[in-house]
RNA sequence: GCGGAUGUGGCGUAAUUGGUAGCCGCGCUAGACUUAGAAUCUAGUGCCGAAAGGUGUAUGGGUUCGAGUCCCUUCAUCCGCACCA
């Protein structure tokens, strides 16, 4: 008999869920921290051991930060809405509440089996009508808000309606839709209507004709993150565009904060970059050019105006609303096929097929503005209509994309910065002479670029411009599973629902689907009108909307008044860690970072970032097992006589393979067209091959965490899934490797277990050595907890349990230390041995033992002495003693002279207690 | 094409600041205990070599007394973006 796991971590588990152990409670004489993991969404299938990795990381900072005195949160919850739930309801008709509930207890029975440390007070699920009134609120908030450039916030749409009033938009300087200028008396003689129109392309949140991303299998609209090369993300259907009336958050609006934000926030670089490039600021100027024979002007916007003497040619998008006005006649049925021809043609094939080379000239010329050339005007499907002005003016010698368009319908290209040979390519570097530039000749190419945008804005034909790359964010879904908009409509102007009737509660339909003339599910919900009889918004949010502001809930979770109250927010303030997978990074963590931005602004929190550290975990992959079937027989063929034969490889489901060994009984079980399989054995056993690939149940290579716990106990399940390697890194599951960890829980029990497993400890003074061992793990494990290097905690944990029992150590000075240390990682077996220990409170109320480095001293450093680089023997010396009397102990040394082969040293080296090295 | 990350034994990995390459664990080999197996324990285990020794951190080069670590080159894998003007 020795540790009984099962027993013992069923017990503990209890006690801390009865005793409400980690309930977190504001205490303004302890410092906070918040350790948050993203929450997760409850899919049927349940967790498998890729799913908690995360979270038993974060579990253990948090541990450990309350070991350290810290008044830790943490908590954890639900993204309960989304799309899988709701295409099961359609499939079966069941409400997807039940199959969510369901999933959800299943998720909750899989976590406490972990031993997590989470307070369970503070739990959110996002389809609960008490959480998501508030995910209704912030959308009422961004209604009834713009951003006003000048004071570079967002601010009530009252203080903007004012300003209408006294001086119509004129003065206006906000992030908002293109809106004709107008007076305060054009203003004030608007029908309301026509205000609500105008005020809608001010709003943070508005209503608007999009082109948007939509799924026809989905039967929604989404947002570009959901959507990955014309296909949804979630599960992978086409997507195409078109033109819908959409409710969009304007998060452009925020487009600088977000990119500066970055910069204050401790994140990977790689995710920090992929937000960079979704953000995707380039700067450079606006320029109009005037077009022969029209009163139209044709702008352009460049990020090179110093280039602006080699333009050679212009290139509208083919959507450009000037291209009609200008085409000439004789070039109208050309310029008309092509325009058909593109618009047939999906972004889908127009990306597939990058390099074909097309476009139309119009026949009309715009002016240059400081040469006075005619330059022609040409349609082609490079330019986007989307981005910038959906103009460009093309300078083929510096531009590889209007290089090769000016090569294929021999347009002339004319050089205008030094540093490339354009008989080539085209080169874009932006380093080089200007040259052929007349007024900025002989410049460099940032100097060149200052001075003609001065000369842009003094002339008055242009002005210096930033464009953003990030769109506005469509935030209507056609579907049922999501918050309802507290919207509706009189007289076909939105208004939102008064803000004390929030919930607007999610409503009953009789069938998950768009109604018949293609309208969303809610509109077959009875009554879907307010009390005085208008109706209700018949879309739903996305869902990223719930999971944009969980973690400010979190802190104040049952608050019935506000989000979050000024008190919990001024305490928790912001989250300090915050940890989970890198396929949010354009999602979810750009979207979270703008609300909270919204909500600062408001005045609502008081942190203008929401996450300050971040780590993304690394995925768990799968070790698939395979057996290899000989071709047209029901004859299977061992790993390494395979080659012999002609063979196919089949996956085989790994909970039948035991250290590549196949069970062949239970494999022939299986199935019943392997009841009568044949096996060519090797020394009697079946070997099976391997290969990592994604943790999926079509590839058989899921593992579950259950099973695991049941078989080793959470604690070794916690340690292995750390001791696996580095938290942030990519890495294949392999059960087998589990057996280790298994052992030295088992050899930590029995540093305090005699052969009967009765407790035995000493309580003797622990000699010095013993101390050094203790603390030198105390050490290293601060030290790489605080970096989060989880993997060489538990190493450093195996060697410090290995050298204790080399020394058969039992001492409670020792062993009561260690037990703490190791409780954030092992937390059940820690807690039984405190409790064993004679402790009557709960391991998580200890504090972290204090490093004493005088233990770690010692009088003599074992040198290794190298030769030429290489090490060559070790020799241990006094930590006191000079390097002249080093070098001298070293050359007279037996072992030297046998390297040294007679020869003088060049030279010696030595770094105290490092190393010493000896050229010659 | 651009940007980012990674590359060390049969496998997962370690080496925090340029200072003993391979810690810890899996697997493997041999042995002990056992009727047998499991479990446990002991020893060994990068590669070549009987040994002495040589060699070795994707590749080739460089800096240095000394490079897995710094610089340059090439290659491979993964991820993100992709006509963004």
């Amino acid at each position: 008999m020795d540790y009984n796991y099962s027993e013992t971590e069923k017990k503990w588990q209890k006690y801390w869920a009865e005793n409400k152990i980690y309930k977190a409670t504001i205490d303004k004489n302890k410092p906070k921290f918040y350790v948050l993991d993203m929450f997760p969404y409850p899919s049927g299938a349940g967790l498998h051991v890729g799913h908690p990795l995360g979270y038993i990381a974060s579990d253990i900072y948090a541990r450990f930060k309350r070991l350290k005195g810290f008044n830790v949160l943490h908590p954890m919850g639900y993204d309960a809405y989304g799309l899988p739930a709701e295409q099961y309801a359609i499939q079966t008709g069941q409400h997807p509440a039940i199959t969510t509930e369901r999933n959800i207890a299943r998720y909750r029975e899989q976590l406490d089996k972990i031993g997590f440390s989470f307070d369970w007070d503070r739990e959110v699920r996002t389809c609960n009508s008490d959480y998501y009134k508030w995910t209704q609120w912030v959308f009422i908030k961004l209604f009834k808000s713009w951003y006003n450039k000048n004071t570079d916030k967002a601010e009530t749409l009252a203080s903007l309606i004012k300003v209408f009033e006294i001086n119509g938009n004129i003065k206006i300087h906000a992030a908002c839709s293109e809106t004709k200028k107008f007076t305060a008396s054009e203003w004030n003689a608007m029908t309301e209507k026509q205000q609500s129109d105008i005020l809608m392309n001010y709003r943070l949140v508005y209503l608007a004709d999009t082109m948007v991303n939509w799924c026809p299998v989905l039967g929604t609209v989404l947002a570009n993150d959901e959507v990955s090369e014309g296909f949804s993300v979630r599960g992978g259907h086409p997507v195409l565009k078109k033109s819908m009336k959409q409710w969009s958050l304007r998060i452009t609006a925020y487009a600088e904060r977000l990119l500066l934000g970055l910069d204050e926030i401790d994140w990977a670089d790689s995710i920090k970059e992929v937000q960079r490039n979704w953000i995707g600021k380039s700067e450079g100027a606006l320029i109009n050019f005037k077009i022969k024979n029209f009163d139209n002007l044709l702008s352009v916007f460049t990020t090179r105006p110093d280039t602006i003497f080699g333009v050679t040619f212009m290139t509208l998008a083919p959507e450009h609303e000037l291209v009609s006005t200008i085409t000439t006649p004789d070039r109208k049925e050309t310029v008309n096929n092509y325009i058909k021809e593109t618009k047939s043609r999906s972004d889908r094939e127009r990306m597939a097929d990058v390099k074909r080379i097309t476009g139309e000239f119009t026949g009309a010329y715009a002016i240059h503005p400081f040469s006075g050339k005619e330059i022609p005007v040409w349609i082609a499907d490079y330019v986007l209509i989307g981005y910038g002005t959906g103009a460009v003016m093309a300078v083929p010698a510096h531009d590889s994309r209007d290089y090769a368009f000016a090569k294929h319908f021999n347009i002339p290209i004319i050089e205008v910065i030094s540093g490339g040979d354009i008989s080539v390519e085209s080169y874009d570097a932006k380093d080089g002479i200007a040259i052929n530039s007349e007024f900025i000749n002989g410049m460099k190419v940032k100097e060149a670029m200052k001075t003609v945008i001065e000369k842009v804005e003094d002339t008055d034909i242009g002005e210096r411009q930033i464009n953003y790359r990030l769109r506005d964010a469509i935030f209507s879904r056609q579907r049922y599973w999501g918050e309802p908009f507290p919207i509706y409509y009189k007289n076909g102007i939105p208004y939102t629902i008064d803000e004390k009737d929030l919930p607007l509660e999610l409503p009953e339909v009789d069938a998950y689907l768009p109604t018949e003339s293609g309208e969303p599910p809610l509109a077959r919900a009875k009554n879907w009108n307010t009390k005085d009889g208008y109706p209700i918004e018949c879309n739903t949010m996305p869902g990223f909307a719930g999971s944009s502001a969980y973690y400010l809930r979190y802190m104040d979770p049952q608050n019935r008044e506000t989000l979050v109250s000024k008190e919990a927010n001024e305490y928790w303030q912001d989250v300090d860690l915050y940890i989970g997978g890198a396929e949010h990074a354009t999602g979810h963590l750009i979207y979270s970072r703008f609300w909270n931005k919204f909500l600062y602004d408001l005045g609502l929190v008081c942190k203008k970032e929401p996450f300050k550290k971040l780590i993304n975990q690394g995925m768990i992959q799968g070790r698939s097992s395979f057996v290899y079937r000989i071709k047209d027989t029901n004859k299977f063929v061992s790993y390494n006589l395979k080659d012999k034969y002609d063979y196919s490889p089949i996956h085989v489901d790994v909970s039948i393979v035991n250290n590549d060994l196949l069970n062949i009984e239970e494999f022939k079980n299986s199935h019943i067209d392997l009841n009568s399989a044949e096996f060519i054995l090797e020394d009697g056993k079946y070997i099976c091959g391997w290969e990592v690939e994604k943790m999926s149940k079509s590839l058989l290579n899921v593992v579950n965490p259950d099973a695991l716990i049941e078989k080793y106990g959470a604690d070794t399940l916690r340690l292995y899934e750390m001791f696996l390697g580095p938290l942030e890194q990519h890495k294949p599951w392999d059960t087998q490797g589990i057996e280790g960890v298994f052992r030295f829980i088992r050899k930590l029990w029995k540093l305090f277990h005699d052969n009967n497993n009765d407790l035995n400890i000493s309580e003797e003074k622990a000699i010095p050595e013993e101390l050094k061992i203790l603390h030198k793990t105390i050490k290293k494990v601060q030290e790489d907890i605080e970096r989060f290097s989880f993997n060489t905690t538990v190493s450093s944990f195996m060697i410090c349990v290995n050298e204790l029992t080399e020394l058969k150590c039992n001492k409670r000075e020792i062993l009561q230390d260690l037990t703490i240390i190791i409780s954030p990682y092992a937390p059940h077996i820690a807690e039984e041995l405190w409790y064993l220990l004679g402790n009557k409170n709960t391991i998580s109320d200890a504090a972290f033992p204090l490093l004493n480095e005088a233990y770690l001293a010692s009088n003599n450093f074992t040198y290794p002495v190298s030769f030429n680089g290489k090490m060559r023997f070790k020799i241990e010396l006094p930590v006191n003693m000079s390097i002249p009397d080093i070098e001298k102990a070293i050359i007279t040394n037996v072992d030297s002279q046998k390297w040294l082969e007679g020869k003088q040293p060049k030279k010696i080296i030595v770094v105290p207690q490092k190393i010493i090295n000896i050229v010659i």
